[in-house]
DNA sequence: GCGGATCAC
DNA sequence: TATGGTGATCCGC
């Protein structure tokens, strides 16, 4: 664009933006950035008047160390559909094509390439595109429709890479060494070959980087879009020569704020790193001295994962309302969210043992305050009855308050899926290991994969893989509900649990120590007594599982996240034709 | 472990 | 008139 429309348009945006709520809030937060510039350079004067010849050294073995980590015999592609939401509306309406128009209201989530031409941008409110751009239409999300046309893309390169990465939906990272090699042919060759038949068969253009890693593969996706792709070569130099004069913005995981700290400190690009990289752990911490110097010498990752295998950490749903201040409207907000949270636990089979409350207030701050009760859950009634003691809790620290947005989220999650459970608490004798074959599968799935096996896939009638889907599942809850007693019943040392779900805690201002963890808690008897349950249970839970999972060794702390099981994996195997194929051969 | 903040899409 | 939802991670305390 234009400096000067660039002008222009960020002089719109201004104009539209300044004076209301979120404008102001963005200002605020501007300030404090702009103070925590302030005092990260104050640091570094500091530091340069230090002898940092330690941390040069440091900084020094541990590029010594990654170089020898380096590995240049992947070839990792990322792909990245343009435009995608844009890309799928035209496909339905083709008279958009040639307008500029944008996905999603309120704010915009993607616009196609004549709306940027306007200024147009993603996360842009809707009404400050529409300054910049009068005639831009704005059509609502068809989530559904981008989730089957992703599944048409996907049904492709699964072709390419059967263990290929999902970054997101239109978004995706592939290994594509064997490929190359099986069928004797160059990167480049293979991936205009993707890009075709991609465009060929879903009429969606895509672009595509090809690298030695993935951070690399994503840098390289961005250069010729849209519908381009670039490839860097394996080799040390080129790698080193390409990262030199990149924009550490260019780097996924280096924000709008991150930029604007490195760049105080003088490195505006990846190769600016290394003549600060004495400076940068005592600045920005262990972690981002080690993320900036993969960055400097172009390190990655070199693996990719189907995105099943990752184990999710939290559930959550938030939601953004017309500004509300009456407690009464405020508490049915609350319960709805928990309703509509309950379903989300449900689908994705979770339990959570800790409950998060966020609060945006009408100015725009946001808060979030959390909880654990004294056992995990996920019904609206139990999410409702734990998070109402924090919502008041607000409404006494902010007198008066206004929200514009109110969310709740499940953390340290327990798996409802009954294999993983079983595992977890010692009816397995033996942890499922990543490699194992599918004929560690015990149960009622391999009786059908047994039976499978003996047909062909391809002529096997889907409804039979629903009825194992759904034997299974009452299998599932049938066992759950008598783990579930068994587990309540090891973790309160066999007390009951009296329910009390009317009755609303009042918050004392009162605070006792808890002679279990050490913590200050409140008074209410209640409350009190539910929290020390809480802390005895959690011994408890540790005690069964190193009994369970562990032969000897009990020094091992209790495992939150577990590998997932094998199980696991044939199940979203089966839902998908392709890999279904590759499990049968 | 909690709460704020950042980041990606 | 008016600026999203979901999930992850890191830091300071």
């Amino acid at each position: 664009m234009e400096p000067h429309l660039l002008y222009q348009v960020s002089e719109i945006i201004y104009d539209v933006s300044k004076g209301s709520k979120f404008f102001n809030n963005e200002e605020a937060r501007d300030k404090s950035l702009t103070l925590k510039i302030d005092r990260i350079l104050k640091k570094k004067a500091d530091l340069e008047r230090l002898d940092l010849g330690n941390d040069k050294r440091k900084a020094d073995h541990l590029i010594e160390e990654l170089e020898l980590s380096r590995d240049l015999s992947q070839t990792i592609v990322h792909i990245d559909c343009d435009a995608f939401y844009a890309a799928v509306e035209e496909l339905d309406r083709p008279e958009l094509k040639d307008v500029p128009f944008s996905v999603g209201k309120g704010v915009l989530t993607t616009c196609n390439y004549h709306a940027r031409k306007f200024g147009c941008r993603s996360g842009m409110a809707g009404f400050v595109a529409k300054k910049l751009c009068p005639q831009l239409i704005q059509i609502p999300l068809n989530f559904d429709k981008y989730t089957s046309k992703a599944q048409e893309v996907r049904e492709i390169i699964v072709d390419y890479d059967p263990r290929f990465e999902s970054a997101s939906i239109d978004e995706a990272y592939l290994n594509i060494t064997e490929y190359c090699e099986r069928n004797s042919i160059e990167p480049a060759t293979a991936i205009e070959n993707l890009r075709r038949e991609v465009h060929e068969k879903t009429k969606i253009t895509i672009s595509a980087g090809i690298a030695a890693n993935t951070k690399l593969a994503k840098i390289c996706s961005n250069m010729n879009k849209p519908n381009g792709q670039f490839q860097l070569p394996n080799e040390r130099a080129a790698i080193m020569a390409f990262m030199r004069d990149l924009p550490t913005r260019k780097v996924n995981g280096v924000g709008r704020v991150f930029e604007r700290e490195l760049d105080a400190v003088g490195v505006k690009t990846c190769g600016e790193i290394y003549s600060c990289r004495q400076y940068l752990s005592k600045l920005f911490g262990e972690k981002a001295f080690s993320f900036l110097m993969g960055c400097y010498l172009g390190l990655g990752r070199t693996s990719v994962q189907p995105a099943e295998e990752f184990e999710r950490k939290s559930v959550g749903t938030e939601s953004t309302f017309a500004e509300m201040g009456d407690p009464t409207a405020l508490r049915k907000k609350l319960r709805w969210t928990a309703e509509e949270l309950e379903k989300d636990m449900v689908r994705t089979q979770f339990k959570g043992r800790t409950l998060c409350l966020k609060v945006k207030l009408h100015t725009f701050e946001v808060f979030t305050r959390q909880v654990v009760p004294p056992k995990s859950i996920y019904q609206a009634d139990d999410l409702y009855k734990y998070s109402l003691p924090m919502l008041l809790k607000l409404e006494q620290e902010f007198p008066g308050m206004k929200l514009r947005l109110m969310g709740l989220r499940c953390t340290h999650l327990l798996s409802m899926k009954k294999a993983d459970t079983m595992a977890f608490f010692g009816y397995k004798t033996k942890m499922p290991t990543d490699d194992s074959d599918i004929n560690s599968t015990s149960g009622t799935l391999k009786r059908k994969l047994d039976d499978i096996e003996e047909e062909h896939w391809e002529e096997y009638d889907e409804r039979l893989f629903e009825d194992a889907e759904r034997l299974e599942r009452e299998d599932e809850l049938n066992e759950l509900e008598t783990l579930s007693q068994e587990i309540d019943k090891r973790r309160h040392h066999g007390k009951e649990i009296v329910p009390n779900p009317k009755k609303v805690e009042t918050l004392d201002e009162e605070w006792w120590d808890c002679p279990v963890c050490l913590r200050p808690q409140r008074s209410n008897e209640k409350a009190f007594n539910e929290h020390m349950d809480l802390c005895l249970s959690r011994q408890t839970i540790r005690d069964v599982v190193q009994e369970a999972t562990f032969d000897k060794d009990v020094s091992t702390p209790l495992p939150l996240k577990r590998p997932k099981t094998e199980r696991g994996k044939i199940k979203s195997a089966l839902s998908d034709p392709k890999q279904r194929k590759l499990f049968f051969g």
